[in-house]
RNA sequence: GGAAACAUAGCUCAGCUGGGAGAGCAUCUGGGUCACAACCAGAAGGUCAUGGGUUCGAGCCCCGUUGUUUCCACCA
């Protein structure tokens, strides 16, 4: 490889260069090697059906940082990759697809409906992957799995036959969440309540064997009437004590049904009087049961009116509700119609609004599983990032229901549930069909239509993917896994599951931190979605500005579990970032040349600036790391930003320049060495988080190094400690600074003409460092380059001269400063010092603070006070003298 | 109805266990400079929503208020 490289960086073709490199060489791979300490994740796997989109993005990028840090950490680090069959997501785009084409899917029946699926799957399966593949993601390809592939699926046949064993899986007619379109079944996860605009009716139902008396209910559903059983009030409702046991007449119809007491009646809600459905509401379904009522139900899966509803049957429920309202009204016994809003079940899905039913459905039991997991978090086996997000995982818990896991679909884990045909019996058992009925010994079985929640197979992901059931050498060394990376959305539906599945099937917390994140909305807060047509598309960022850009973009200035906007400025930002490290990268390079450096530096060799630098990305790595082990991503990249930028370009390689110049090639080496490894441990500190950028310079660099994915680590060493330089350093960029104000103020530019060079920190450090003609001054020959044309023929120090001819120390007050402005300036730092001084005093004087914090804090406050006190000093005499 | 999060510069957002209010973008000024104009140097801009409390000290901890957002929920 060339040291040449281009002016500007153009990441096309080189992400793609450098992805295939990566695979040919292996190095995602993880294997079991008990030489090493494993790492884990496992990645939420996107539906074979999807399209990758900025969530993704965010989600994967965030573990590929995860991985790659580890990995150079050296950890043996697995990102295990896999897709998910998503059930009904699947079927209904197969189902739509089919019927572009014309056909019908119950036409086509079971077996080819779901050859279409597999053809589907193969055809799109790959694409989400390879689109993650883009954005750089190290996932071990090899180890790809699908949530329907062999193992997968005997996982699942193992759990639920486990569950059912146990007695935790059971069969049972229960109230269900029913989607009329989709036609299956939903858990409650899959309900989505919207707040919809419709209204009260108030009915009068007539009291038997008491003309002109009624009692008045009010309902929003009026068409579900005619599966009322009963009429409910409260118990201690004073107004209807007299109602309990009566008989009413249900309008529209011939029976008669009782008035019941039950407490889950509110007597300040509506009439005080509801009538009970048990068939098609969950809540008059729990009376129902209480109560021993009938549940008559009187819809069609296709939630129209079946045929017990007389004149109404074949109606669709909201033909039905006016057609009934109309007959009431003209029945009289419509009383009024009040507008009213209520949370309306849909699905999530297709928005169908939820019809409840009751029906024959499979059934987790949560109890015990839920109060493991509640248990997981209590003992701190489990953690959240950020720790609120446990409070919303117990309140699921708190309020858990039993899982409905059966649906009727077709693309899904088939329920391992077999009926004999000759006498019904049920067996639910592994491995197939079984051959001989227990019960009978009938010898033909017929397999449970319905297939599992897509949710059930995702559940054990943290763990089927190792190879469970099975006792396979990943399961041992790789489980648990270490950290789980997903959005807020989807605590419930899968981190919560995952949990108490892998509580209960292999005895440990499937892992110990959940690391969420927020979701990316468009520029002006908007959740991004097709309908609203503002997605962004990841791969359209990525060919405009790179994948490195890209990554950059999710993670600055972002809080976990936190929201952010999307904005193309911001992936501007990161790709000029990308350029400057390829710039200094370059200068370096073109300076480097041939030069053969040595491995290592001595120290004594090394100039103040060289050894400010190395303290600084050493300080810089230790914090790093710190971040990075607290999952602050953000706050980890933003910290190497500004290094790399503001430190290591705009000062170190500035203040290297004169150095560089010189022809005397000894004398140039400390200062090539510095650069080259401090640009070596920045771009190490940096590759989690842009893989391309530093994997092509760090190997143009270091022509020996194979690849900086498993360059290790930048560790916190003590050789780099240099705190002295580092404060003189610091001392001396703020006299520059100050040099800078003063040259801005004055307005100097070329033609005007500045004799003097004004220092303004009254640091006596800073001074006796100019005094002492410190080579780091050598820095301000290129920024200030103005000053120093002007100040050729100055006042000449001996010191100075050295490094900036004709420069002096003067402090002056009169010819160039503005008197009352340096006054003002002076009164104003007077005030600050003072601030800090009483500051430095308060803390001083706590006992708490003296007992409790660190020594080295208690000693800098000190320094600090008695620094403080002095400069105090100083201004408060310049004020003086410049009152004469 | 219950719960949570958020409110910091013109905009978008960081700010770890209390101790210097910060970044990017935008604005203004100066600069064609031999890595980079996708750049450099500098400036301006904030009563950290509001009212109390704890503390020597609060953007951060506690309580109230206002506003925004999200999640959960069977009120017919």
């Amino acid at each position: 490889m060339s040291k040449e490289l281009a002016k500007q960086y153009d990441p096309k073709g080189i992400e793609d260069r450098l992805y295939q490199k990566w695979m040919q060489g292996g190095y995602f791979h993880a294997k079991v090697n008990p030489d090493k300490k494993p790492f884990t994740i496992v990645m939420p796997p996107p539906n074979v059906t999807g399209q990758l989109h900025m969530g993704h993005a965010l989600d994967n990028t965030m573990q590929d940082i995860l991985t790659r840090y580890k990995r150079m950490q050296g950890y043996e680090a697995l990102w295990q990759p896999g897709t998910d069959h998503a059930a009904i997501a699947t079927e209904v785009k197969v189902t739509n697809m089919l019927k572009d084409q014309g056909i019908d899917k119950h036409e086509i029946g079971r077996e080819k409906f779901l050859e279409y699926c597999w053809q589907w799957k193969d055809e799109y399966g790959s694409r989400i992957l390879k689109q993650l593949q883009k954005l750089g993601s190290s996932a071990d390809w090899s180890r790809e799995r699908f949530t329907m592939d062999e193992g997968c699926s005997k996982a699942v046949e193992e759990v639920f036959c486990r569950l059912y064993e146990k007695g935790w899986i059971y069969k049972g007619n229960r109230i269900i969440n029913w989607c009329p379109k989709c036609q299956t079944s939903l858990s409650d996860a899959e309900v989505e309540h919207v707040d919809q605009d419709g209204f009260f009716w108030h009915i009068n139902y007539p009291i038997v064997g008491e003309p002109g008396r009624f009692v008045e209910i009010a309902t929003t559903r009026p068409e579900t009437l005619l599966g009322d059983t009963a009429v409910a009030v409260n118990p201690d409702d004073e107004r209807y004590q007299d109602l309990i046991g009566k008989m009413l007449k249900l309008p529209l119809t011939d029976r008669e049904i009782p008035v019941i007491a039950d407490e889950y009646v509110d007597k300040e809600f509506g009439t005080g009087c509801v009538k009970i459905t048990p068939a098609h509401d969950p809540n008059d379904f729990e009376v129902g049961k209480r109560h021993n009522l009938e549940e008559i139900n009187i819809l069609n899966d296709d939630a129209t009116m079946n045929d017990r509803c007389g004149k109404y049957a074949g109606m669709d429920r909201y033909e039905a509700r006016k057609a009934m309202v109309s007959d009431l009204e003209k029945q009289g016994l419509l009383v009024k119609v009040v507008p009213h809003t209520h949370a309306v079940g849909t699905h999530d899905r297709c928005h169908t609004t939820v019809e409840p039913m009751i029906k024959p459905q499979w059934f987790v039991r949560m109890k015990e599983m839920g109060e493991a997991a509640q248990k997981a978090l209590d003992t701190g086996d489990l953690k959240f990032v950020p720790e609120s997000y446990g409070k919303t995982y117990t309140h699921w818990l708190d309020n858990i229901r039993d899982w409905c896991i059966s649906r009727q679909l077709w693309w899904g884990h088939r329920i391992p549930a077999y009926y004999c045909d000759d006498c019904g019996e049920l067996v639910v058992q592994r491995g197939g069909a079984p051959s001989k009925c227990p019960k009978c010994g009938g010898t033909h079985f017929t397999q449970d239509p319905d297939t599992l929640d897509t949710w059930f197979s995702s559940a054990l992901w943290p763990f089927s993917t190792l190879g469970w059931p099975d006792k396979t050498p990943e399961m041992d060394y790789f489980y648990p896994t270490d950290v789980l990376v997903t959005g807020y959305d989807i605590i419930f539906f899968w981190v919560i599951r995952m949990v108490f599945s892998g509580i209960e099937q292999t005895g440990k917390t499937p892992f110990h931190h959940v690391l969420i994140h927020g979701l990316v909305r468009d520029s002006q807060g908007r959740k991004m979605s097709k309908s609203l047509g503002n997605g962004i598309d990841p791969l359209e960022v990525i060919d405009q500005y790179g994948a490195d850009a890209l990554r950059l973009t999710l993670m600055t200035g972002n809080a976990p579990g936190n929201d952010m906007r999307f904005y193309w400025e911001k992936v501007e930002a990161s790709r000029n970032f990308a350029n400057k490290i390829w710039n200094a990268s370059r200068f370096i390079m073109m300076n480097l040349g041939d030069a053969v450096l040595p491995e290592t530096m001595e120290a004594s060799a090394l100039a103040a600036p060289d050894r400010w630098i190395l303290h600084t990305v050493n300080n810089l790595a230790r914090e790093v790391t710190e971040n990075m082990d607290k999952y602050e991503l953000g706050i980890a990249v933003q910290k190497i930003y500004d290094f790399i930028w503001e430190e290591f370009c705009d000062w170190y390689i500035e203040m290297a320049k004169p150095r560089l110049y010189k022809d005397d090639t000894d004398e140039k080496l400390p200062v090539l060495w510095t650069l080259r490894t401090v640009l070596s441990e920045a771009l190490r500190l940096l590759h989690p988080f842009m893989p391309f950028i530093t994997e092509e310079i760090y190997c143009t660099l270091n022509p020996d190094e194979e690849t900086i994915m498993i360059a290790p680590w930048p560790e916190y060493t003590n050789e780099y400690e240099f705190p002295e330089e580092a404060e003189g350093v610091e001392l001396i960029k703020d006299a520059i600074r100050g040099v800078r104000n003063i040259r801005t103020e004055l307005n100097v530019s070329p033609g005007r003409r500045l004799t003097h060079l004004y220092i303004v920190s009254e640091d006596e450090r800073i001074r006796s460092m100019f005094e002492r003609g410190m080579t780091v001054l050598v820095g301000l020959a290129h920024a200030e380059k103005a000053i120093i044309q002007e100040t050729r023929d100055g006042i000449g120090d001996d010191a100075l001269s050295a490094v900036l001819p004709g420069a002096t120390l003067y402090i002056p007050f009169g010819d160039l400063v503005d008197r009352d402005k340096e006054f003002a300036r002076l009164t104003k730092e007077s005030e600050r010092l003072k601030k800090e001084v009483k500051r430095c005093e308060g803390m001083l004087g706590n006992e708490r603070f003296l007992t409790k914090a660190p020594a080295d804090k208690v000693q800098q406050e000190k320094d600090k006070l008695e620094k403080y006190r002095q400069m105090l000093d100083q201004v408060g005499t310049r004020l003086a003298q410049m009152q004469k």
